[in-house]
DNA sequence: CATCTAACTTAGGATAAGAGCA
DNA sequence: TGCTCTTATCCTAAGTTAGATG
């Protein structure tokens, strides 16, 4: 304990380095036992635990600490109206079996390649693949010969036409989570970006042109790539960029005038890219035909590898070419350059008895491996931060699905346990150990507004932290129990919170930003993702901090479902779907930037809005003029249209007269075109000229006060006619309406990241099912592939 | 242990492709 | 029927996690 001891005695400075010293391990358990006195609050803590914290006597509310009441999933067993349907409840026994057997098995040991026999032969029918390949794993699931075509919907033929329709099922095998991950693999490597090609633009230097070795021209032309972009503006990427630049042209052009970025020009390089981006622009049909055709040939080598005999999808295939590091938020690193890859640095990952891919000509491969204990068939270290890159199988492989559908299958075994977990945690939040104490707390963030675990960083990266990694500055306390979260998490997305939590939540919170701490001290400094980890594992195998974003992201979407209007039209359902999803989004903060030309759109949409609700007045004040007996019977018909003010009609209608007059130019000149070819007559400038001089007119009279419009319907049209067309125009307005709400709420809510990696699959195509919903709705191709696993489930299922 | 590193998931922006529309 | 705006896909950066390492 010693050690522990120690550290608690060190005062906490402002310094970071003192931080990092500070977190540690587990307190000696003795503290728990001792002290029994369990007077809640922060008192003995402090008392104990040496004076890091100043025991603060005012803390004495009585708490109860039970006011876990955030609406977040309230309440899990009503919900829980679970009907599994045979084919789930076995799937997720599997997995469960799985888990249990796991857990008391110890982690595979490297130990590449077990069965590596029949590796050759890519040319064998999936089917008869199938049936060898799934050997290793038996297990009692039978291979039911499924007939998968569920009818989630009338789908378009299953793209790409692939009438195949004895795909391996995998999901139907009970899998084992461990072990080798394949047995053969084949593949046809990676490939590289085609080598630069000089274009001898110069860049100016202080005015002078500056003609350039190819490789430092390549370098000058990332940038020029990049001038007048948020990247290019930003004086870190500058300078990172000039500094990489520079050395460049100190190692390929003896001596060269470049000393500081202020002089260097890029404009001429510029306009010769935005040439050639022009040229591309205008590729005939012809071209681009070839072109796509070339592109399809590369997607079918590369494009595809063969694992346990089945023909899988690769993913990213292509080494990523070199450029400018476009680090985000404010990244030490940003803009340094990103070298070419060599075939020499890459590492080759394939079965043992497979041809290895030819190298390009004149190179060799950096390393072959035949580890099948992992996924990844190629691999690089990449130059800026050192990391490796890997290329993986795509999404849609069985690979990719399969432990994504133990992600979600881990992620719903939390919901039987979840209220016990909380139960704990809500205990521990007055757990005179301190550790423990900021464990819970750290938890009850984690399940309750979806943090991630947050690992340090460190200073050559972005400063962007999650739960663990929190600083006392990024969190305002009010009383009684508010608390104001505002911080750069992931990707450097701010995170602005200001809600209620649990009462001890918010005491324990004020206790660990108590003095000596200062706002740059980290708030849990006695928590690592390591520790909180492992102590998830004990209350549930496999249980990591990550998993309550899932488990939370799925739960909500699924409770938010249930309010699907089911006698609702397709458009209202998947309005709610929408909704539900749009909710995901904001739990777990996934933003993305708003659309330049956002407010322009919106305003577009709110004109046009008020153009509708316009001619339904003048519809209205019309079927009233000549029924009035008609106000009893539609009450609505009195109503009167918001937003549609004098001043906004006046405007409105000579806006009108603009746009009728620029018609009825182009019509004319149109007609008499036509009349042209006809070998007839043009009609005269003079008509036109009538014809603007009426609407001239008309004009006039707006603007003077003494035009009256015409409701937009025949004159002497039936009053049903009028009452029809005025329920149209009502549809109409709803429509628009509900567009815009969705638009505004969408603009800076990204719905893609949660419906791709939070939310269980198997609740959104129940739910097609289930509403009968074309699925294609909601999932995009990709989706679809990505989620095959997940199209057979019954339409009760509930996650 | 406390780091470090390998391997894998998650993320928003950039770009290409489609859909909607004057 | 070419353009504009939207949506889907691609790209790769930036996280998490757990085993390896000294």
């Amino acid at each position: 304990m010693s050690s522990s001891d120690s550290d608690d005695e060190m005062p906490l400075s402002s310094r970071v380095v003192s931080v990092k010293t500070e977190k540690n391990g587990v307190v000696p358990s003795r503290y728990a036992d001792d002290s029994d006195s369990d007077s809640d609050d922060g008192v003995p803590l402090a008392k104990l635990k040496g004076r890091v914290y100043a025991a603060k006597p005012s803390m004495a509310d009585s708490d109860s600490g039970s006011e876990s009441d955030q609406p977040l999933s309230t309440n899990i067993k009503a919900a829980r109206a679970v009907k599994m349907p045979k084919k789930e409840a076995t799937a997720s026994a599997a997995a469960s079996n799985g888990n249990a057997a796991k857990a008391g098995t110890k982690r595979p040991k490297k130990e590449p390649a077990s069965a590596q026999k029949d590796a050759k032969k890519p040319k064998v029918s999936a089917k008869d693949k199938a049936a060898g390949a799934t050997k290793a794993k038996n297990g009692a699931k039978s291979k039911i010969a499924v007939k998968s075509e569920s009818n989630v919907t009338a789908t378009s033929q299953d793209d790409n036409g692939d009438s195949d329709s004895e795909e391996y099922k995998w999901w139907l095998e009970d899998k084992n989570d461990d072990g080798p991950k394949w047995s053969t693999l084949e593949h046809f490597g990676v490939m590289f970006p085609p080598e630069y090609v000089p274009h001898g633009i110069p860049m100016a230097y202080k005015g002078k042109p500056f003609k350039m070795h190819p490789a430092v021209e390549e370098v000058a032309t990332f940038f020029a790539a990049l001038v007048d972009t948020e990247h290019g503006n930003n004086p870190v990427f500058q300078q990172n960029f000039f500094m990489d630049f520079r050395a460049l042209c100190n190692k390929h052009m003896g001596n060269h005038p470049i000393e500081e970025f202020k002089n260097c020009n890029f404009d001429k390089i510029r306009a010769h890219l935005d040439v050639q981006s022009a040229k591309r622009k205008a590729m005939t049909k012809e071209e681009k035909e070839v072109a796509k055709k070339e592109r399809i040939s590369i997607d079918e080598m590369y494009g595809f590898c063969t694992l346990d005999g089945r023909r899988e999808k690769v993913g990213n295939f292509r080494i990523e070419p070199p450029g400018l590091f476009r680090g985000r938020g404010a990244h030490p690193k940003t803009g340094r350059l990103k070298k070419r890859v060599l075939p020499e640095q890459v590492t080759i990952n394939i079965g043992k008895g497979a041809k290895v891919p030819d190298p390009p000509a004149g190179h060799k491969w950096g390393n072959i491996t035949h580890d099948n204990t992992v996924t990844w068939l190629a691999m690089w270290k990449e130059n800026i931060n050192g990391s490796t890159k890997y290329v993986y199988l795509a999404a849609g492989s069985s690979l990719k699905g399969q432990s994504d559908m133990r992600k979600y299958e881990k992620a719903r075994s939390l919901v039987k346990c979840i209220d016990k977990i909380r139960s704990e945690y809500t205990k521990e939040l007055k757990s005179e150990v301190m550790a423990v104490r900021q464990r819970a707390t750290a938890m009850y963030l984690i399940d309750r507004f979806a943090l991630r675990a947050g690992n340090e960083k460190g200073d050559d990266e972005a400063d962007t932290v999650g739960c663990c990694s929190l600083r006392c500055e990024h969190i305002d306390l009010e009383p009684p129990n508010i608390v104001k979260f505002d911080f750069l998490g992931k990707d450097s997305i701010r995170y602005e919170r200001t809600t209620e939590v649990d009462k001890q939540v918010w005491k324990n919170l004020r206790l660990f930003q108590k003095e000596p701490k200062t706002p740059s001290d980290m708030l849990f400094d006695r928590l690592t993702t390591a520790s909180l980890n492992k102590h998830l594992q004990t209350l549930m195998p496999g249980l990591t901090a990550k998993v309550f974003r899932t488990y939370n992201a799925s739960y909500v979407f699924d409770q938010q479902l249930v309010d699907t209007p089911a006698e609702g039209t397709e458009a209202e359902k998947i309005l709610a779907y929408n909704r539900a999803n749009r909710m995901v989004a904001v739990l777990c903060n996934h933003q993305r930037a708003v659309s330049k030309g956002f407010e322009g759109q919106m305003s577009k949409i709110e004109d046009k809005l008020l153009a509708v609700r316009y001619q339904r007045m003048l519809l209205k004040n019309h079927l009233l003029e000549i029924a009035p007996t008609l106000k009893k019977k539609r009450p609505d018909l009195g109503k009167k249209e918001p937003g549609i003010t004098s001043s906004w009609i006046k405007k409105h209608l000579i806006a009108n007269c603009e746009v009728d007059r620029e018609k009825a130019t182009k019509k004319f000149e149109r007609d008499n075109e036509k009349l042209k070819e006809a070998r007839e007559p043009v009609m005269p400038k003079s008509k036109l000229k009538e014809i603007l001089a009426e609407i001239d007119e008309r004009e006039k009279s707006i603007k003077k006060g003494t035009y009256v419009a015409e409701p937009p319907i025949a004159k002497n049209a039936l009053t049903e006619k009028i009452l029809e067309k005025i329920d149209k125009l009502t549809e109409r307005i709803a429509n628009i309406e509900v567009n815009k709400i969705e638009k505004d709420e969408n603009k800076s809510t990204a719905l893609s990241t949660s419906k791709i990696n939070y939310i269980d699959p198997r609740i959104s195509i129940a739910w097609c099912k289930k509403h009968n919903v074309p699925l294609e709705k909601i999932f995009t191709k990709t989706l679809r592939e990505k989620f095959t696993w997940a199209m057979d489930v019954d339409k009760e299922y509930r996650f």
